[in-house]
DNA sequence: TATTGTTATACTCTATAACTATA
DNA sequence: TATAGTTATAGAGTATAACAATA
């Protein structure tokens, strides 16, 4: 049985740290998707539709999403040699230099909210949000973004 | 210090819970914002610039959300009694009924998220992100959606 | 036939600016 | 003058449907 306590603690928590990323994305002329691309992109590339599963949004959604960020000059495609269906996506150099700038400044803005907990309580809080982490994130290299 | 262990824990399950609640908002025809607004209203009256303030969106946009609901039935307008500049914003019945149903939903797809911690556990999550709630939650009857 | 991605279309959400009514 | 709210406008984000290219 869950108690309303977490689940209301959880939610409101959660707007509380989107208000921040919205905030900084705004701030950056991102919105919070743009911002979990550019997050995903960070360390690998991605196929248009696993971007879209991993999001949750439709692949024609996924496609402008690109679109607008490529033209922007953050995002580059390229053809998949493997599959000439398909086509992968990657940060161009200026993406992953925002993009770091931008992690930078979320770490800072969510330091105040953090700031209350020591050490100790810090890496319990993370062990606590683990099993809730597991329920959907896995191995692989982008899992879809169900509940 | 804030480690990143607890950033990063903070940002991964919020997004799955606004994923959750994107999902249960969308099966009801309902965007987050919108969800937002129905939950605010669950328990009290509120004005337009005030909701505005809290979701952190312009009065002009909380005008759009609330014609659109006030289309579908689920929430009513009045002339303020003490400032006749200012319009009262309310749930009616079916907004109610449609409100309680939907929060039910939201607790229950929360549900395999947090059957991983016993009672103790949650108690304790609940209670580490207290301080993370305090820095932005306060008395009153709506508080801005600052950081 | 099925899959990958794009395009066309329509609607919601959002902010900015200009406006009305009230304070 | 300042504040509360609406309206007009424009752009981003979203899904559905139809499409072209490839598997």
């Amino acid at each position: 049985m869950t108690s309303d306590a977490v689940v209301d603690a959880l939610v409101r928590s959660s707007f509380q740290v989107m208000g921040v990323l919205t905030r900084v994305g705004a701030g950056n002329d991102l919105s919070l998707t743009q911002l979990r691309v550019l997050g995903i992109l960070r360390d690998r590339r991605a196929r248009v539709t696993d971007l879209a599963l991993f999001l949750g949004v439709d692949k024609s959604s996924m496609s402008g999403l690109i679109d607008r960020a490529e033209r922007r000059g953050l995002i580059g495609r390229d053809k998949s040699p493997e599959d000439r269906r398909a086509t992968d996506v990657f940060l161009t150099p200026a993406g992953l230099e925002l993009t770091g700038r931008i992690y930078a400044e979320v770490r800072a803005a969510l330091e105040p909210s953090t700031r209350g907990l020591d050490a100790e309580q810090q890496q319990t809080l993370a062990g606590l949000l683990e099993p809730i982490l597991i329920s959907s994130a896995g191995p692989g290299p982008l899992k879809p973004g169900g509940d």
